[in-house]
DNA sequence: CTGAAAGCGCTTACAG
DNA sequence: CTGAAAGCGCTTACAG
């Protein structure tokens, strides 16, 4: 015996309440055009609560032809720590509009996000979100063409995408150390990278509050080659008023080549950083950080699926500062 | 015109083919059994290649009621930094077993586990995942009784459930210590937590192999907490040789608190911790931990739905030492 | 207001 | 080997 048989059908429950299938159906579902008569329409409700009735949905979208799906595929979302919550606030967004998310962890390989997405398409999935790990431009699986779809964190010509704003978090962070008075010594940490799209609109973002950068100390966005080069940068001899990192990870590695030069954060040196990450709270002195607005991302992406505003827009989300310990006021004389 | 009147359907290619329905339907599903002509095979093959046929799956598992499907609740996974890997391990299982994962992140609010199990339910999924931040005993929601059901890093009786085997796993950190040397002078860091699951299977691995404690620094599972606690427990004079850091997050405390005091990592002091996050490789220096093995757990519990294999079994996953620079030999004279 | 009927796109016995 | 038919559980015009 399947499962199935053993579900309960709206045929029974029409028998049950001793209406027909197209008045059940009619209670069930909401619509009231039929206007069913007060009695029977209480019937039906009794008899599907006693029966324990829940309507079978793939049923239903074999008829109406809309699933309320939304199938969501990821580069690597899910292992990139933070960047796990576009899939929380896909899944909320997805909720709160009587959808259900299908997630695929693709790992990046085309191979395998060609499948998935088909998958999710021969399931009849009402749209399909794309979601990439760090900001860049996106290239759609084959099986995805024609389907209804935004990007996510990724953008490319002629599709909806949703993307952080990440030309006003360089000014906010620029402007996060302005305000507490610094003007000179200022230094940028990470490599200059003119084909990402996080150092191209944070820099210019950046020189947008007419800050002038003393310089830059580059490196890859990675603690240890971060802690490298900053070290490096000190051993001859400069000492930064400031440091702009461009992401947590530089931070912390910053954070420790500073204190193994016996530099104070933020007595003698404040930091700024982007990403926000549970990184930042944790460090010593806690890390002023301009946030990634993951989940927000997600949130959008499926809430514009769920309501169909499918026009090829650039959504740009906000990144607000989580300002904390890391920058101290410049007293000027 | 709805988007599904667009697909080409099984119909259209048994026409183009000059083949009946039926027909066209064992040579596309594969099933062989009536030993289909291989001309009538190829003029099938063809149509569908040149027409882009795809099958409806939703109308197949409405005939079938099988969907491959298979749906996985989480409390906050997707947050929770490296535990996005238990979603990616089931998407990589399921994706392999020709399936699909709906997944919902629900905050651990049992209102919205209902409702995204339900919608779950009613979409026939085949089979449940419900999944949990951190190994603990697991309450059902209502609508998942009577489903096929595999926990996630959760536990109840009677249901297949995949956590990790924390008993080795203390086992595994205290060998690492006592491999290197070390007998005396070994303090556990992190409050004692007799109702948490992780807890009580470490200490108990620690306690059998013969290591001998030399006390406790309580403390809650924080790097702020885990900082103070360290800070005052080196305060009162005592010089520690090994700590064993029941997380990741409480050995960044211990880290920070080592450096204030002027401790080395490891010539001072050796350190293991347990999870073997991110920030594990990121500390200077890097840390050896025990891993949690997100992925293995995640990919094993897909598995199980996946092929049916629901008897009502603990599994254990292994959790294996990442050795790193942060345990020293001691020199015995 | 209600009921009989068609149909969504498949699969699968069942006759020939 | 092939084809006509029933049926999975719903929704939705269409007559009465």
């Amino acid at each position: 015996m399947s499962r199935s048989s053993h579900r309960v059908t709206l045929a029974q429950v029409a028998r049950q309440a001793g209406v027909s299938r197209a008045a059940a159906s009619f209670v069930l579902s909401g619509r009231d055009e039929m206007r069913i008569s007060a009695t029977a329409r209480d019937r039906v409700l009794a008899a599907a609560a006693e029966l324990g009735y829940r309507p079978n949905l793939t049923a239903r979208s074999l008829r109406t032809s809309v699933t309320h799906t939304i199938g969501l595929i990821s580069d690597t979302i899910a292992t990139e720590p933070f960047a796990g919550r576009i899939v929380r606030g896909a899944s909320a967004a997805a909720l709160h509009h009587g959808h259900l998310l299908f997630l695929a962890e693709t790992g990046g390989d085309p191979g395998t996000e060609d499948r998935a997405a088909r998958e999710m398409v021969d399931r009849q999935a009402d749209g399909l979100l794309y979601a990439a790990m760090f900001t860049r431009p996106a290239t759609l699986p084959p099986s995805m063409h024609g389907q209804p779809v935004v990007l996510v964190n990724c953008y490319a010509d002629g599709v909806p995408c949703v993307i952080p704003d990440e030309l006003i978090a360089g000014r906010t962070a620029a402007s996060a150390l302005m305000e507490a008075g610094h003007r000179d010594g200022v230094y940028l940490v990470g490599e200059p990278a003119p084909d990402v799209f996080a150092w191209r609109e944070r820099t210019a973002g950046i020189a947008a509050t007419g800050l002038d950068l003393a310089g830059t100390v580059p490196c890859s966005w990675w603690p240890e080659p971060a802690f490298a080069a900053v070290r490096d940068f000190l051993s001859s001899g400069t000492v930064p008023r400031a440091l702009i990192c461009l992401n947590d990870r530089i931070a912390l590695g910053a954070y420790q080549a500073l204190a193994e030069a016996g530099l104070r954060i933020p007595g003698d040196v404040s930091v700024v950083s982007f990403d926000d990450s549970e990184l930042a709270s944790w460090l010593r002195p806690a890390l002023s950080s301009v946030a990634l607005p993951h989940y927000e991302l997600g949130f959008l992406a499926a809430e514009l699926v769920a309501t169909s505003a499918l026009t090829p827009e650039i959504h740009r989300v906000p990144m607000p500062l989580s300002p904390r310990a890391s920058i101290a006021k410049v007293i000027s004389l």
